[in-house]
DNA sequence: ACAGTTTAGGCAAACGTTTGCCATGGTCAA
DNA sequence: TTGACCATGGCAAACGTTTGCCTAAACTGT
């Protein structure tokens, strides 16, 4: 299409300058603050005029230039996870507290759409990258090379160190350890994915090694299941679980949503929960409070990691960072 | 800062051309597939290069030369809401397939943040924009006027007109009430929030009005309830409703989230739900069917939004459309 | 042989911004 | 008077693309 339409309602440098009557290096001087560089009549009748047209300097213009995007990019594994929507919703408020937009975009757990992202990303400028839950691919084993700036979240950077922004999973594990023995539980179980990212590993690790440090003898039974999300293999875990040995009378679930997974299968095959089988989450995700008040969980405070998260891109950008941000967690008790 | 790095691994046109010996012009015009304009040894040479060297077009160049931006902007008012999530992850995969990427920007419902995020898009040259529960403000009856592609989901556009997709709202209320009439219910009610939107409005009219077709001297209990979200606004209302006249033995409740509120509060009043006090909700978050099987729900295909929204979109911009997509739903007993 | 057409490809402008450098003209001190 | 310095502001390049227009040279037909 030839007839390139001009945006209406978007007014450009060359619009102000051409009705004030002044070159269009000026007016960006005033408009970015230069003021020293125009007499104070020149600064005055500008100013006035940004301000009736409402001038906002283009970010596209900007960053052809080679300046600033103000672009983030968080790449997250699915937006589905209520865990994610909360890490997304708190790290958004907090980029645009500090002027920035941030492109959210829906990796799937793919690495193939990960590395799209990240060049898709990249070639619009994108000031900074947050990958939460990361996987590991080309693109972002290159990225970490050049020395892009990434925070990684809940999960650290497969090609190691860089900024992490994340819980202490290990101490999270061991805590929902305590939290079944103090409960009483004599037989527990772990359920977990077919294949372990390192949170859940920590996590898992950290529970086993707490039982057997207060109880050297006591057998803990392990199951894994496989699915598409947390949920089925939750469920999937369960079942095999059961099928085993019955069930057992406590379960650490390694994400709220296995603990979902777990609830179903109870119900269709008739398990208690949390009477014959108490299971402790990992999350708690919001909804627990209202919905699901059968379980007890490890809060991982999402929303507070939106700030963190930002702080370290900052830090991170100026060159002064490149450290690793645990938040404390806490054993909700329902 | 006057030391403009190098962006390391981008490939730009003049890159190529420089390496081939034509110029940036002849590039351009063989990347994008005019391959009529050069000599056959050309053009295999230029392939060769672009192929070699990874060049991928600069979407920032594109934008500023008038062309396209590739940018779909998507206005949700919270990310924490299961069907918001839903909805952005279906749009985002279609949009995607589409070679668009998607923004996602959370406004929580202030007019202020929704208007500040149309302008950030625009100045970015988003080609389209998707508008879920879109509440009226200055901005957006601006870019109406101004015939911007805009597709509304959820709630319609609050200056009339334009493109959108949904569900039959009225038809939904009226389905739950079949559902509760059938069920037996003799004393049903329903509760809201205290700002009706749209959407929530025809619902509950839709509602009321079954009830009456088919009861005619029925009463219906009505409640509404504030708070930040419907979570807040649910418990409140049922609060409110049984402090009034005890349980209903029905209710229904026009989103899921107000169900849930709902469900707490009989918790912690020791209402037994569903037995004593039958909930219906409408959007049936797929948690529902792992978590609470205590709720049957009206269920809306957000998964299927997606790919109708793009469409939507698409033919907008195409000059081929202005009307509703109605998406069919299915009252889902538990 | 010559006019006309096709082929192959370069030039330059435009999008909006930022910024180093240059050009006036004036003021001031020696 | 002259050199230095400051105030004011314009020029032009650069970022990466796309595309209308131009120009050669090489064909084609008669």
């Amino acid at each position: 299409m030839s007839d390139r339409r001009r945006e209406p309602g978007q007014t450009s440098l060359a619009d102000i300058a051409a009705e004030a009557g002044v070159s269009v290096s000026t007016v960006s001087r005033i408009a970015n603050g230069d003021l020293g560089r125009a007499s104070a009549a020149t600064v005055e009748k500008v100013q006035r005029l940004i301000a009736e047209r409402g001038y906002r300097p283009n970010p596209v213009g900007r960053s052809l230039r080679g300046g600033e995007s103000r672009l983030v990019a968080m790449l997250a594994p699915n937006l589905d996870n209520p865990a994610m929507a909360a890490i997304a919703a708190s790290t958004e408020a907090a980029l645009r507290a500090a002027g920035y937009v941030m492109v959210l975009c829906d990796t799937h757990d793919r690495p193939d759409l990960q590395d799209e992202y990240l060049r898709a990303m990249r070639s619009r400028f994108a000031e900074g990258f947050i990958l939460v839950s990361a996987v590991a691919s080309a693109e972002l084993e290159a990225s970490v090379k050049r020395g892009e700036p990434i925070v990684f979240v809940n999960r650290r950077n497969p090609y190691g160190g860089g900024a992490f922004v994340g819980i202490d999973n290990r101490r999270a594990g061991a805590d929902a350890a305590d939290y079944l023995l103090d409960c009483g539980v004599r037989a527990p179980a772990v359920i977990h994915p077919a294949e372990l990212s390192s949170t859940i590993r920590e996590r898992v690790e950290g529970f086993i090694d707490r039982l057997r440090e207060r109880r050297p003898g006591m057998a803990v039974r392990r199951a894994e299941g496989a699915g598409a999300n947390h949920l089925d293999c939750g469920y999937a875990a369960a079942l095999s679980l059961i099928a085993a040995g019955g069930w057992p009378d406590g379960v650490l679930c390694p994400s709220d949503l296995m603990a979902y997974g777990l609830f179903r299968a109870a119900r269709e095959r008739g398990g208690r929960i949390p009477d014959d089988c108490r299971p402790v989450g990992i999350d708690d995700n919001d909804l627990n409070a209202w919905i699901a008040p059968w379980l007890s969980s490890v809060k991982i405070p999402y929303r507070a990691f939106g700030e963190r998260v930002v702080a370290c891109l900052l830090a991170l950008r100026a060159g002064t960072l490149d450290g690793e941000v645990l938040l404390g967690h806490e054993l909700i008790r329902r």
